[in-house]
Order: structure tokens, then C-alpha cells, then sequence
RNA sequence: GCCGACAUAGCUCAGGGGUAGAGCAACUGAUUCGUAAUCAGUAGGUCCUCGGUUCAAUUCCGAGUGUCGGCACCA
């Protein structure tokens, strides 16, 4: 006698067991039309499951957003089917729901290209059509795995076996096909609507490991409707406009070329920012107690065989050899190793502790060429490095205030919101157990003094230490990680750092590596694809463009340039013979901040005609006022914050 | 590195076995025009590289390089 409660609180008694879909049809043929699955007692489960006992209920139908992760996870199923279908003896895998869609990885000796998509999309609409229920049925394990076997679908096989013993084995039906899974699924595949669209073909490892065979992956993206999928299509393109390496090109601030290949040519736009972000740097680590030093390029195999990266990473190595000389150089792929050799040269002392090195440290490492992404993921880069020694007791408040930094910093740079991760001990690791413990536990606990919450990385930590990853997201929507803070109890003990203590004795110091930016490369990547390349007024390349109207204005036009530049902006002429509109025209396109207007008006009475980027409005200022103005707004945050 | 796609003017792209075309940009001239494209003209290309097929290859085939999308990697 199942008593089932509704979420409007309505108690609904049943003689015996029922299903989601009678109670449905209990209560109305508009909610019965209308319910796709349903929550039962919290957990999602499909319309038809027998429900035997008191219980909480809730239908779940196109209007819960939930719902999307079903559209999906049953288009997925229709697409297995429909690949099948049309090539028989392609074997399946797994198809997820994940963000915005859903892919499927199939096995097969041909793999499938963009041409395939529009009969692969065809048979799916034909399933589609057919409405065909999602029957769950739960098969004994080994029945299982010789089903598929016999089928010659031996991924399958393997999953089932796989699966831990106490995990019942469900498979779901549509019409003829089925396939194992865990459900739920709505109703039947017409639930699904048309609103579907096939993205891309990928190349994905069996299980994700690059040891095993690799998979034909198809992508697509579902929705609930047509307006959904056009918004979703829409909003791609936008973020394609983002694109930090085709404003990078229409902005000129950067090009990368073969022949110098994850390097970065640096034009004299680019530079421009990121000089004014190293400044920037430069003067907040400067006040957060830190020493900046500089570290060879080359250096000897010896070292890095010392610190264990020789042994973990040489084949991700540039490594350079001398005719005259036996010795073997590596340009440095990191600045931690050479730190250490300025904080073991001379003695220390505790009283030094803790000791904030940092370093601009140009970096080189041999990524895999599949890795390479514009200037987000390259082989040349500069770091914003810094190797904190301290003691152990030192690690939570160093950790703390190193958050805070890290926290000034991206919000003066337009972040509001990034996720942290904490990565913990991988499986190829240097030091013992023991170290690891009281890493992890350490950097927890600074986390709680910190106060940041974080997500954990199981296995992601690096080979000398837990790290904590500061991670922002990209226009595409992919993550990178920028901020980094690691606790690092092997590298002082492989190179051999120390320090006196109170105690007179010798100790060894904790480094705790942390980088706020990453990279300058990668975060100006992000910053270019956060703002769209429309840079608040500080990081803009160019700031201002006096642009005059007619040729007798030109020589008023250079006038005001002179005195903004004076004031420490970086501002051009545009004298050219082209009509005023053109000119606005041309300098908007190029996101110049702010556009000075000058006409024989303004040369006449000294004065400026300012229009802001995104603006249509423009407002005469005398050309002192606009000079104090955009020099006053054109300081970093930090100087504004000292200044006032 | 692996799978797939792509590579033509500075940019975006079209074309196609008989040595290439558009728009924008550039340059020249005219125009001096007050807030998102003035008009006219000119110039610009080893069609990524190497090899093969062919009377003939930028086009077809193969290899390489690079880029793009994933996967794997990311000290």
C-alpha cells in the first residue's frame, strides 16, 4: 500500500505497487504527457520503475533542466544505434551526457569523418520517429559478458567484467538494439525531440590510456528544442570571436611561425601588455616581501640529474651540447633547481626564513606537438616564479598570504570567480609515504587557515609534492590552470638546502613553489579571450587614438598627443586623409579604448572631442582636463589603490 | 605522441590537370568631408615543402612540416 508524497506535500495512496507513469496517469493526462522520468526519493530513475513502498516523488519533465542530461544520454544511445546500424560490426563503448551534449566512442578499423554525419544524423531522426521505449531489464552478470561476447562486442565484455560484483547489471532496450547501461532514460527515444546536431569526430584511447587502442569518439550537442540549439550554436561562434589567437592577429599583438615552433614573436602591441603586466607584477610582489632574482638559461645535466627531474623529464628537455665541451646543457624548464643553488650559496640563517624568491623565469620544455594550443600552451614561456624556503610551521600562514596576493591579483585583473583544485600524491612520486602525509596534511591545513575551499584531484599532484591549481577558464569553455602552489618537503633534501636554527643546528627549509600568473603567455591568453582584446584602459596597447577631421586640425592633433603621452600614455595620430566616420570605424574594430575627436572646433578652443569604446556618446572636455582624466584612470589598480 | 580535418594574396575565402580569382587591407590620385566604411586607379601569390604519376600538377597520389579539433601529456 505505497503512500506516495508529491512536492506540493499531497499524499496519494495506491493499493499496490505501482509505477512513476500510472501515478502520472493518476493525477492528470497533462502531467502524464508531460512526465519524461521521475526522482524517487531524490535519486533520478526512469517512469516505469516499480514502486513498491512509501515515497517521496517528483516528475521530471522537458521544464527541468535535468531533463537536458537525459536528451542527451538518450541521444547518445540512438547514435550507438544508428552507427550500428549503418555499419555493422562497429563495436560500442560508452556515451556520456557531458557538458552542452554527449559523445559516444566506437571501435572500428575505418574511423568515421564530418561526411558521415549527415546519414548518421538521418538514421538517428528515423529512430527518433519511431518512438521506441527505453525497457530496462537486469541481466545476470556473466549472461552478460557471453551476450556481448558472442556479439564480438568485447568492450562491452570488459566493462561488465569490470564492474565491482555487487553492481547489478542493467541493459536497455530500444526497439531491437539495446545496450548495457546504468539508465535512467525517459520514456522512449521520441522523448528526445530533433533539437540534436552532430559536432565532431576525435580520436579518444580506450579508457583513456594511450597504451590501449584508440576509439573513434563522435561529439554532439542536444538540446530541448530548436531555439536551445540555435542559442547554443550561436553562442559558439561568439566564443570563436574570443579567440585569444585570432584577436591576437587583429590586434597585432603576437604570431607564432614554424619556424620557431610553441614560441611566441612577441609584436610591439603585445609586448606593450605584457610589460605593463610585469610591472605590475614586479611592484605587488615587490610589497609582498618577495626578492627577485635572475637564473641561468643552460644549465648542466648534473643539476637537474640532482634534483630528479633528469631522470622524470629528459625527453621533455631542450637539451645543448658544445663541440669543444663533453658537457651536456638543458635549457631550464623550470627555476626551482637554480633558486635553490642562491638560497644554498652562503649560510642561513633561520631569522631569514621565510625567504620569497621570485623570478621571471623564461622556461623551456619540449611539450608534445599535440599539446600546443596558440599562446596558452607553448614551449617557450616566462613564469612568474617564486620559491618560498620556509619552516614547516611557516607553511600555513606563507600559503595564506600567498592566497590573498593571488586574489588581489586576479581581481585587479577582471576574475572574479576561479576554481581551485587540490591535486594529491600521483603514483610516480619521489620521497615516502611519511612526506607525503605531512605535505597533504599541511596544505590542507593552510587551505582551512586560508580559508579556500577547493575540489580535489585525485593522483594530480606533482612528483616532489601536493599542490594546490588556481584554474581559470578559457572562451571555449576549457580550463586552464594558472595559479599554482606546492609544498615541497624532496627538493631541499635532494639539492641539499639548509639553514641554521635557533637551535644552531642545521635544518632543512620546505620550498613551497607558487606561481600566481603560470604563465605570462597563458594568462595573457586568458586575459585576451576574458575582455575579447577590449582591455580596461591600464592594460590597453593602445590607449588612446587622436584622430583629426580635417589635415588643417593635424597639427592640434600631434599637440594633444604630445601632452598624453607626456602624461604616460600610449597614444597614435590617425592624420590620415580618410573621412571621420571611417576613422571611428576602423579604431573601434581595433578596440581602442578611447577615441580623441579633433576638429578645427577643438583646435580652435583647445579642446578634445572623447568618445569611449562601446559608446556612441561623446563628451568635450578642455585638453588639460582629458589629460588629468585619462592619466588618472590609465594607472594600474595598485598605483590607484596607493595612490588613492 | 595518437586519431581526424585542413594548408591558395597581409586577412577572410572561392576555384580547379593547361602556371589563379573575390572582398577587405596596402599603395597612388582626387576629395577636407563632425562620430562605425568617400570615389577612382594600382600593385600584390614558390597555390606549405619534397617526391611520384602525367606531354603538362597549385589541382591527382605518397611522404614530411605546420595549424585546427579531440585524446594522452602538462615538473
Amino acid at each position: 500500500m505505497p503512500a506516495i508524497t508529491l512536492p506540493d506535500g499531497s499524499v496519494r495512496q495506491f493499493d499496490g505497487a505501482t509505477t512513476g507513469t500510472a501515478v502520472a496517469a493518476a493525477i492528470g493526462p497533462g502531467l502524464a504527457r508531460a512526465a519524461v522520468a521521475m526522482s524517487l526519493n531524490g535519486k533520478l530513475v526512469d517512469l516505469s520503475t516499480v514502486i513498491d513502498e512509501d515515497a517521496a516523488l517528483r516528475f521530471i519533465t522537458r521544464k527541468d533542466d535535468i531533463v537536458l542530461e537525459m536528451i542527451r544520454h538518450d541521444t547518445a544511445h540512438v547514435l550507438a544505434e544508428a552507427v550500428q546500424a549503418l555499419w555493422p560490426g562497429t563495436q560500442v563503448t560508452i556515451g556520456p551526457s557531458i557538458k552542452d551534449g554527449f559523445y559516444y566512442d566506437f571501435f572500428r578499423n575505418q574511423p568515421f569523418t564530418p561526411e558521415d554525419f549527415e546519414a548518421i544524423e538521418a538514421k538517428m531522426r528515423e529512430i527518433i520517429a519511431a518512438n521506441a521505449p527505453f525497457e530496462r531489464e537486469e541481466w545476470d552478470r556473466d549472461a552478460a559478458i557471453a551476450f556481448f561476447e558472442e556479439k564480438g562486442e568485447r568492450f562491452k565484455a570488459e566493462l561488465i567484467r569490470d564492474l565491482p560484483e555487487s553492481e547489478t547489471i542493467s541493459i536497455y532496450r530500444q526497439g531491437a538494439w539495446l545496450d548495457l547501461c546504468r539508465g535512467p532514460h525517459m520514456r522512449g527515444t521520441g522523448d528526445i525531440g530533433t533539437a540534436f546536431k552532430l559536432m565532431k569526430v576525435a580520436g579518444a584511447y580506450w579508457r583513456g590510456d594511450h597504451r590501449n587502442p584508440m576509439l573513434t569518439r563522435i561529439y554532439g550537442t542536444a538540446w530541448r528544442d530548436q531555439k536551445e540549439l540555435d542559442a547554443y550554436l550561436h553562442q559558439l561562434e561568439e566564443a570563436e570571436k574570443r579567440d585569444h589567437r585570432r584577436i591576437g592577429r587583429e590586434m597585432d599583438l603576437f604570431h607564432i611561425q614554424e619556424e620557431a615552433v610553441g614560441q611566441i614573436f612577441w609584436h610591439a602591441k603585445g609586448w606593450r601588455l605584457y610589460t605593463v603586466l610585469q610591472d605590475y607584477m614586479r611592484r605587488l610582489q615587490t610589497r609582498h616581501g618577495y626578492q627577485e632574482v635572475r637564473t641561468p638559461q643552460l644549465v648542466d645535466r648534473a643539476l637537474w640529474e640532482a634534483s630528479g627531474h633528469w631522470d622524470k623529464y629528459r625527453e621533455h628537455m631542450f637539451i645543448a651540447t658544445v663541440e669543444d665541451e663533453e658537457k651536456t646543457l638543458a635549457l631550464k624548464p623550470m627555476n626551482c633547481p637554480c633558486h635553490v643553488q642562491i638560497f644554498r650559496h652562503g649560510l642561513r640563517s633561520y631569522r631569514e626564513l621565510p625567504l620569497r624568491m621570485a623570478e621571471f623565469g623564461a622556461c623551456h620544455r619540449y611539450e608534445p606537438s599535440g599539446a600546443l594550443h596558440g599562446i596558452m600552451r607553448v614551449r617557450g614561456f616566462t613564469q612568474d616564479d617564486a620559491h618560498i624556503f620556509c619552516t614547516e610551521e611557516q607553511i600555513a600562514s606563507e600559503t595564506a598570504s600567498f592566497v590573498a596576493m593571488l586574489d588581489e591579483v586576479y581581481r585587479d585583473l577582471g576574475f572574479e570567480n576561479f576554481r581551485v583544485k587540490f591535486s594529491d600524491r600521483p603514483e610516480a612520486r619521489a620521497g615516502d609515504d611519511e612526506t607525503w602525509d605531512k605535505s597533504e596534511k599541511a596544505l590542507k591545513e593552510a587551505c582551512a587557515l586560508a580559508g579556500v575551499s577547493f575540489e580535489t584531484n585525485p593522483g594530480e599532484g606533482a612528483f616532489y609534492g601536493p599542490k594546490l591549481e588556481f584554474v581559470l577558464t578559457d572562451a571555449i569553455g576549457r580550463d586552464w590552470q594558472c595559479g599554482t602552489l606546492q609544498v615541497d618537503f624532496i627538493l631541499p633534501e635532494r639539492l641539499d638546502a639548509s639553514y641554521i636554527g635557533e637551535d644552531s643546528a642545521r635544518h632543512r627549509p620546505v620550498m613551497l613553489h607558487r606561481a600566481i600568473l603560470g604563465s605570462f603567455e597563458r594568462f595573457i591568453g586568458i586575459l585576451i579571450e576574458q575582455f575579447a582584446g577590449r582591455f580596461p584602459l591600464w592594460l590597453a596597447p593602445t590607449q588612446v587614438v587622436v584622430a583629426s577631421i580635417v589635415t588643417d586640425a593635424e597639427p592640434y592633433a600631434q599637440d594633444v598627443a604630445e601632452k598624453l603621452r607626456r602624461a604616460g600614455l600610449q597614444v597614435e595620430v590617425d592624420g590620415r586623409n580618410e573621412k571621420i566616420n571611417a576613422k571611428i570605424r576602423e579604431h573601434s574594430l581595433a578596440r581602442v579604448p578611447v577615441i580623441l575627436v579633433v576638429g578645427r572646433r577643438e583646435a580652435e578652443e583647445g579642446k578634445v572631442a572623447m568618445r569611449r569604446l562601446g559608446g556612441s556618446a561623446q563628451e568635450i572636455l578642455g585638453l588639460e582636463d582629458a589629460v588629468r582624466l585619462l592619466g588618472d584612470e590609465a594607472r594600474a589598480p595598485d598605483m590607484r589603490r596607493l595612490q588613492g
